[in-house]
DNA sequence: ATGACGGTAGCATACCGA
């Protein structure tokens, strides 16, 4: 079962890219963040025709989280439970591979800068505190239910220093501090497993690269998107990497795709 | 810290982003 997860800055303006690369890897579950777009304006067509089936949560011009696979879908939930969000930020679903029923859900975590014209203003970074904290409280009920589950997307959270090309340039940033450490420290001490670097302690992983023209070409990246396993899917884990061809290509995303692949049996 | 860079709404420029 091959998982692939990608904040695609808006699926209009990248749907090309998608659906070639749909073609040419095959997943069979594809979390999106960051669609842009509302019900209205999101590509089913084309993704019926690329063999995918697309749940969304929708939201013109902002955030937007979406679910494609291959094998039928069901909304579990839009949005976290128990948390009111204005934001399009967290879908559920779930579906059944090779008769082994999946939870999955995309997520795009609130980034926690403030905007330029309030630079004071810490009420994002306040959010995104406790958008965290409803988070991590459902991901304790979803593990003590004992499913599969499948956490993934873009965290907006670099965990430790291998994830960021210049620690010292980011230290207490609102993705870089102890505030979100603890949050998604706790996510692992539950018992759910980062996919990428279980398997590459190493290696830095990055996944996402300013649009500036030096980041990409000088590897100035942030390992913000993360695949997250419960633990009765962990030694079913095969592999995970980061496909760097996709950010290399033209007009693409700022994020790249990460990829996860796990035994069916 | 700041701005370049890219996307969207909507038509000039403001907002968002990590």
């Amino acid at each position: 079962m091959k998982i692939a997860t990608l904040n695609i800055n808006s699926i209009n303006a990248r749907l090309p890219l998608l659906t070639t690369w749909l073609a040419q890897q095959q997943p069979d579950i594809v979390l999106l963040q960051e669609i842009k777009t509302e019900f209205n304006n999101f590509p089913f067509w084309d993704l019926q025709m690329a063999g995918y089936e697309a749940k969304i949560l929708g939201q013109k011009s902002y955030n937007g989280v979406a679910v494609l696979s291959r094998t039928s879908l069901s909304v579990n939930s839009e949005n976290l439970p128990n948390f009111i969000d204005e934001n399009a930020r967290y879908l559920e679903v779930e579906t059944t591979i090779k008769d082994i029923p999946y939870t999955f859900s995309s997520i795009y975590l609130p980034n926690g800068n403030p905007s330029k014209s309030a630079p004071l203003d810490n009420s994002r970074f306040e959010y995104k505190l406790k958008w965290m904290d409803a988070f991590v409280a459902h991901a304790e009920t979803l593990l003590k239910s004992g499913k599969n589950v499948i956490l993934a997307g873009d965290f907006n959270v670099m965990l430790t220093q291998k994830d960021v090309y210049n620690p010292e340039l980011f230290a207490n940033s609102p993705l870089y501090c102890s505030e979100v450490w603890k949050r998604l420290n706790k996510l692992i001490y539950l018992g759910y497993n980062d996919s990428f670097r279980s398997l590459h302690p190493l290696e830095n992983g990055y996944t996402y690269w300013d649009y500036g023209t030096t980041a990409f070409q000088n590897d100035l990246g942030l390992r913000i998107d993360y695949i997250f396993s419960s633990p009765n899917m962990t030694d079913k884990l095969i592999d995970c990497s980061v496909d760097k061809k996709f950010r290399a290509l033209e007009k693409s995303s700022d994020h790249t795709v990460l990829i996860a692949n796990f035994k069916d049996e």
